[in-house]
DNA sequence: TCTAAATTAGTAATGATTATAAATTGAAAT
DNA sequence: ATTTCAATTTATAATCATTACTAATTTAGA
């Protein structure tokens, strides 16, 4: 869940236009706690946009990456590219085997970040923390 | 940087075998601090093994990720999967400029792994944690 | 040595992503 | 309103990492 203005003024700040397309697919990411890949992305949209295609997916993504607006999580175990709209830091957690990826609230990685910018002296954007192992439920399946 | 006899001894008690082909592939791993791909260790073999082949490369990480000795590091952005024989938590920091990673030691990266497990019942197998900012030589640079 | 199973090599198949080119759209200027 | 030009979309082809498959090879144990 995240603030959909704050996709479309970083698509409309930057010069490009805010189409149709681009705009529901900012409602998608704004609207949704998934971490959603293109295809996921392009299927939601397929029945109010017949017409979209996939590569116009790809490519509003890849805008949105480049202006920091949302961050690429990198495959999760299922060799796609998952998206978060969400680029404040905090906790992603895949699970290997149903490969949904939650959201975790941490107090200590906070402390983490201003433990990384003081040791290394880097001025620092974002962060992308993965953890990955096995939910709950895909742990009782497999017993 | 790593002890070799972690992965060989990973892969003999789980009744692998010891090949030649995974014994180098292991030393390989053991000896880099570099995050390589299999292609990267495919080519760095084939001199000295000619006849190997890129699919028992595959076969060998995806045992050694299945044992727990490495970690998957999914696609970074280039859009390969990178391996990490140190399944240690720690940090890496990517420069935005020079896009050099560098690994960082973290006391709190621990206390935010336990804090993952018990928060969420996963069984947890390993982390990509990754910040990325601008390196004290970039913002010199900058200026 | 002999046999069965594991492993490897080589290659084909898969599937996500990207690149390309033609068609469409949109904004500005006339 | 029309023209023009660049941005965008669409459709599809190409690419590239990874997986699947099969035959050949190797290994461990009888």
């Amino acid at each position: 869940m995240n603030d959909i203005s704050i996709l479309t003024k970083a698509l409309q700040h930057s010069g490009l236009r805010l189409t149709p397309q681009r705009m529901a697919i900012c409602e998608l990411l704004a609207a949704t706690d998934r971490h959603p890949t293109a295809l996921w992305i392009y299927e939601q949209l397929r029945p109010r946009y017949p017409s979209l295609s996939l590569a116009t997916v790809y490519h509003t993504l890849e805008a949105l990456v480049g202006l920091g607006a949302i961050n690429e999580l990198g495959s999760a175990g299922d060799g796609t590219v998952h998206y978060d709209a969400n680029v404040q830091p905090h906790i992603n957690l895949a699970c290997v085997s149903c490969h949904r990826v939650i959201d975790l609230p941490s107090e200590h990685i906070e402390h983490v970040a201003s433990e990384v910018k003081d040791a290394s002296g880097y001025r620092l954007f974002g962060a992308r923390i993965l953890y990955y192992g096995l939910c709950p439920e895909c742990q009782a399946k497999a017993i």
